[in-house]
DNA sequence: CCGGAATGAAGAT
DNA sequence: TCTTCCTTCCGGA
């Protein structure tokens, strides 16, 4: 799960259960351990993310920089032992929990991140300069982003997956909208009409709010019908995902016929219809 | 119980 | 291009 609207949802999530409170942080597993004492106690100010990346802005100039890597996990849920006085301490741990935020009424807990790290805003201000355009962030791909994808040769599947160019797009969404737009991912970037470029990044625009909104990649028109709908209605909109090519190898691809392959692309595992991705 | 795999990315070679 | 790290879950023995 955790591509770009993973980590937006996230951000909300702690904004709303922690912003504006004093937070008792702590780190069960140890490795967060000395972080979590400075912050302590602190008041949360806000979250926000950019891509992959979340920030905690807590108040003295602290910043928790965050991020889920491959399989980290961050759970953020109400807990029974609201009361008036002190965030309770012995609420129980399950599994290796390296960050654990807890208020008197909400406790996080953040399992296997790549990075948890106290920073500076500095610091975090420089992780975001290294990132690209997020769909969640900007409506529009900035011109100096479409000057780079237009000059590089390297293959569109690779480039959708740089953080510097593109951030918050993962494995699951560069198979989905690659095939979507009927692109061999294989394609070299400065080969792809830039008419082809805009659908794809207003693709994202529209699809990764959904996926924010419902914790899951919703990609096929039906799917985002029916999640659209059922929102309207006042649903969460929480359909199963339908992938056409994302971990279907071997099985029919819904729009030819032709079976999906699976290849490996830049150390990852990459998904595509050779019959009509070209 | 063990091995493998997973939506990620840095660092070494 | 490769190895390594982070943690959980699932299938096969």
């Amino acid at each position: 799960m955790p591509e770009g609207h993973t980590i937006h949802a996230l951000a909300g999530r702690v904004e709303d259960a922690f912003a504006g409170t004093p937070v008792r942080f702590s780190s069960p597993q140890g490795r967060f351990a000395e972080s979590a004492a400075a912050l302590d106690g602190a008041r949360v100010e806000s979250a926000e993310a950019h891509g992959k990346h979340l920030a905690i802005h807590v108040e003295g100039e602290q910043v928790v920089h965050v991020h889920l890597g491959l399989f980290g996990r961050f759970g953020v849920r109400q807990h029974r032992r609201v009361d008036r006085g002190e965030p309770p301490t012995d609420l129980p741990v399950a599994g290796q929990v390296r960050m654990r935020m807890v208020n008197r009424t909400h406790v996080g807990d953040l399992r296997g991140p790549i990075v948890c790290e106290l920073v500076t805003p500095a610091e975090w201000r420089e992780v975001r300069a290294g990132l690209g355009a997020d769909p969640l962030r900007d409506d529009r791909l900035p011109d100096a982003v479409r000057d780079r994808l237009a000059r590089t040769r390297r293959a569109i599947g690779a480039v959708l997956m740089d953080q510097s160019l593109v951030a918050g797009v993962g494995n699951v969404y560069r198979a989905e909208l690659l095939h979507r737009h009927e692109l061999d991912p294989h394609t070299p970037a400065r080969d792809v009409p830039a008419g082809v470029v805009t659908a794809i990044w207003d693709d994202l625009v529209r699809l990764m709010p959904l996926g924010v909104r419902t914790g899951r990649i919703l990609v096929s028109d039906s799917d985002v019908e029916r999640a659209e709908f059922l929102i309207a209605k006042g649903g969460t909109g929480r359909v199963r995902p339908h992938y056409a090519v994302y971990r279907r190898h071997g099985k029919p691809c819904p729009r030819c016929g032709e079976t999906v392959v699976k290849e490996t692309m830049a150390g990852r595992n990459l998904f595509r219809c050779p019959g009509c991705q070209h």
